[in-house]
DNA sequence: CCTATGATTCGCTAGTTGGCGAAATGACGA
DNA sequence: TCGTCATTTCGCCAACTAGCGAATCATAGG
């Protein structure tokens, strides 16, 4: 029930599941999720965290860069048909098309201007 | 996007899971659901109406008394892939199990009964 | 009518949550 | 070793939420 309820209750904010559905066509940095989303970074973090936490996303760290993806086939089945609700709830969602094309653009994007965006 | 929220909010809260997750079996009564959870009339009947606001389930009011059921086959792919998550994700829980033999009791008992036990 | 009763609405309190900026962490490079 | 930079942690504030009891609605029955 708890890991249920963690799940639930990291699907119900907008901000994370456009962090979790910006993921859905292959692995992002912070950095490039903190661009898409327009937040701080310790905000974006700490969604991150928490989809983490409730099973949703798989972190992998690279010296200073962190790399988030969907949890994958070894996720539990609960975690796997959150993901597949959420996909097919809000694939033609307009703002996560939106979302899309703009993360078009920010992986075109220069690593090192990305990072100064933020910091100015 | 409004309405996927209005769901995730919805069940990520563990009384009104136990709530949807009590109606699984058919409808039941208002009185019957606040029984179940032990919690107040004036409660319940809060976390109720917003399962039912987010479409998880249908209402039906006959002279006093308001039933509610699950939500069937005319409503939206997002909400019937929602009800099938939460109860494959929980059919097996030790909570959920436990409140569906305390319902086989409540379901034996006189409606009469019923309405005093929570007014004592 | 008048009362009883099931449900809902309202006002309140305590606890939770999303947002930020500042400070801390940890790794890379000069 | 020292500064830089991506990330995380911390402390704070505003907004939201679950819970309750009291008051209100609406209907059935006397």
């Amino acid at each position: 029930m708890d890991a249920f309820l963690d799940i639930a209750k990291a699907l119900s904010d907008a901000t994370r599941v456009r962090a979790l559905l910006a993921l859905r066509n292959g692995e992002l940095c912070l950095c490039q999720i903190i661009e898409l989303l327009g937040l701080a970074p310790s905000t974006v973090s700490k969604h991150l965290d928490l989809l983490f936490r409730a099973g949703l996303v798989e972190r992998r760290k690279e010296s200073r860069w962190c790399y988030f993806r969907l949890a994958g086939e070894q996720a539990p089945p609960q975690v796997r048909e959150a993901i597949q609700w959420v996909r097919a709830s809000l694939e033609r969602d307009p703002a996560i098309r939106q979302d899309a094309r703009t993360l078009g653009y920010i992986k075109k994007r220069d690593p090192a201007e990305l990072s100064a965006c933020y910091r100015s």
